[in-house]
DNA sequence: TTTCTAAATGCAATTTAGTTGCAATAACGG
DNA sequence: CCGTTATTGCAACTAAATTGCATTTAGAAA
C-alpha cells in the first residue's frame, strides 16, 4: 500500500497517463533514467497492489502496465490485450469476454493476449499500396 | 526442419507424450539431465517449427509446450490454456473460441491463459471439508 | 520549525529463462 | 566404412526481474 507521495511515483503516474497504451518496465526505466530501475519495478508493483494500474504479460513474456481507465468502483480486467506487430503498441480491447470453462473449473485470473495489426497500421498499409 | 533422429529428440518426444499436460523447458531439463539444456531448448524450438508441438506463455512469462493431439490436418491452437493454481498442471481447454476484434484489426496470433482451480483439485477440496 | 521514524530509494549483487558461437560428435545416405 | 552436415555440449552471455542492505526522505507529531 502506498503511504507517501514521492517524485518517482508521480513521474511514473505521469508517464503512464501520457500514453494511451501499455508500457513495459523498460520503457519507464529508459524514460525516467534518473531513478533506479529497482525503484521503477517496486513502484509498479505497489500501484498494481493498490489497483491503480493493471498488468498483462505479452506472448514473449514481458509485462505491460496500464493505467486503469475503464475500472470504476469494481476492477474489471476481463479484456483482451492487443499488440500490434507493426507499431508495437499494446492496447486494451475493452469488449466483454465470455469465458466458458468445463464443469467444476474455477476461474481465478485471465491473461488474454492477441498479436496482429492495428487499425492504424492497417490503414497506412492499404493507403501506401 | 528435423533431419535426423537422435536419442535426445526421442527422449523429449517420449517425455511430452507421457504427460497429458503442458511442460516447461525446465521440467524437461531436470528430467533429461543427461542432455544439455541448450539441446532441449533447440529441440523444442525445432518441434515447434515442424508443428509437432505447440506453445503457450504463462502469466508469469514461462513457456509451456504441448504435444499436438487435437490438431489433425490443420493446426488449430485457438484454445485456452489453463493452469491450476493448486496442482500447477497446465492443460489445453479445447473449446472453440470466438474472438471479436474492432474494425480493421487483423489477428495474427493468440495466447489465452487462464489460471484457476481444476476439476480434480476442486473435487479434492470439497471432499476434504 | 525541528525531530523522529517508517517508508521509500539506490546500489551492488544475484536469480532465472533463454540465447549465441564454436568446436566436437554422430546420423545416415552412398 | 566414409564423408557430409545436422546435431550436440560447453562456456559465455543477455535481459528481465528480484533481494539485501545501507542511506535518504516524506510527513506526522512535538
Amino acid at each position: 500500500m502506498i503511504k507517501r507521495n514521492t517524485k518517482s511515483k508521480q513521474a511514473v503516474i505521469d508517464f503512464l497517463k501520457k500514453h494511451d497504451y501499455g508500457l513495459k518496465p523498460d520503457d519507464l526505466i529508459k524514460e525516467l533514467a534518473h531513478f533506479d530501475k529497482v525503484t521503477i519495478y517496486r513502484i509498479l508493483q505497489s500501484f498494481l497492489n493498490d489497483g491503480i494500474i493493471h498488468k498483462a504479460i505479452s506472448d514473449d513474456g514481458i509485462s505491460y502496465y496500464f493505467i486503469c481507465k475503464t475500472c470504476k468502483e469494481v476492477h474489471f480486467h476481463n479484456h483482451y490485450h492487443f499488440k500490434c506487430s507493426v507499431c508495437e503498441k499494446v492496447e486494451c480491447i475493452n469488449d466483454e469476454i465470455e469465458i466458458k470453462l468445463p464443469k467444476n473449473y474455477k476461474l481465478e485470473n485471465i491473461n488474454f493476449w492477441i498479436t496482429g495489426i492495428c487499425n492504424n497500421c492497417n490503414k497506412l498499409k492499404s493507403s501506401s499500396s
